[in-house]
DNA sequence: TGCGTATTTTGAGGTATTCACGATAAGGGG
DNA sequence: CCCCTTATCGTGAATACCTCAAAATACGCA
């Protein structure tokens, strides 16, 4: 299944820059629309910011891509779609690792009272400080540089 | 324990637009800046929505009320804070309600591979179709007006 | 009551993202 | 292989949500 054949199985036009979209989000997940823009833009000359917007918006509606949204960053995106994992995020500097999910299945977990709500997935996100903001302790207060 | 206390206890000082501010959010829980705004209006006609963007993270800050960003809403706030609980969110109109916590304790949950970062807190977020939203079948895909 | 400082107002600015629409190019049919 | 249809992209404007700076105001201790 390469990537031109996820798009083609998706109704989707294959061109350069979904393509060069996919391959660089395979190599740096969890990033954010801006990182991707300055990625591509080597390559690709003309691309403009709201196109790589575009893409990524009709991509994850496509299910080629998962957005996530954690508070208090931009949209980041990656490639592991439909395998229920969820994610570790840095308070300082906001990098994002994966965890495998907790329970094994999605949904991992059962709400406890579901208010007659249909409750279809559960994202769990774990807050901490990363490794490398760990050493930077005077400056914990100031994000630093994301360095995912 | 009054909200006027707990202002004072927290070091800020004892403003009616805080003090409005803390009752709406205690009988709108999980409403956002501008419905806040909108709700507080009529009784402080000067009111900014700059000040109660800034009301809500002083007091954000201070404790006395948990901001909460779920993916594709704005900020919500909420008065209970500190008890570990999660949230249930429509994902057609974005209401919310609150689960208790799964596991009963904070940190309700531990990642399975920490991957070097000091984890303090797990942030669980459950999606689903609201019992109102189920009723609209053909429209699901409309986002609807917020009703918490 | 008066003063110092926290808070609010006012206005501008910023970031992330979406929308509208003309230009371009993917890819099926001939 | 070329043409045509239409999805996609580029450009520019617009929006939502929020922060920042500085002047005006008001809380609350003396």
């Amino acid at each position: 299944m390469t990537p031109a054949h996820e798009l083609r199985g998706a109704g989707l036009r294959v061109t350069g820059g979904r393509m060069a979209l996919l391959d660089a989000i395979t190599s740096r997940p969890h990033s954010d629309a801006e990182s991707l823009f300055r990625a591509l833009k080597k390559a690709l000359p003309s691309l403009s910011v709201q196109s790589v917007h575009n893409m990524l918006r009709d991509l994850s509606d496509a299910g080629l891509l998962r957005r996530i949204e954690p508070a208090g960053s931009a949209a980041r995106y990656e490639r592991r779609t439909g395998d229920n994992h969820h994610h570790l995020v840095c308070i300082s500097c906001k990098s994002i690792v994966d965890v495998d999910c907790v329970e094994g299945k999605a949904p991992c977990l059962t709400p406890s009272d579901a208010a007659g709500y249909a409750v279809t997935m559960a994202e769990v996100t774990f807050w901490g400080l990363c490794a490398s903001c760990q050493d930077l302790p005077s400056r914990t207060d100031i994000p630093q540089a994301t360095h995912n």
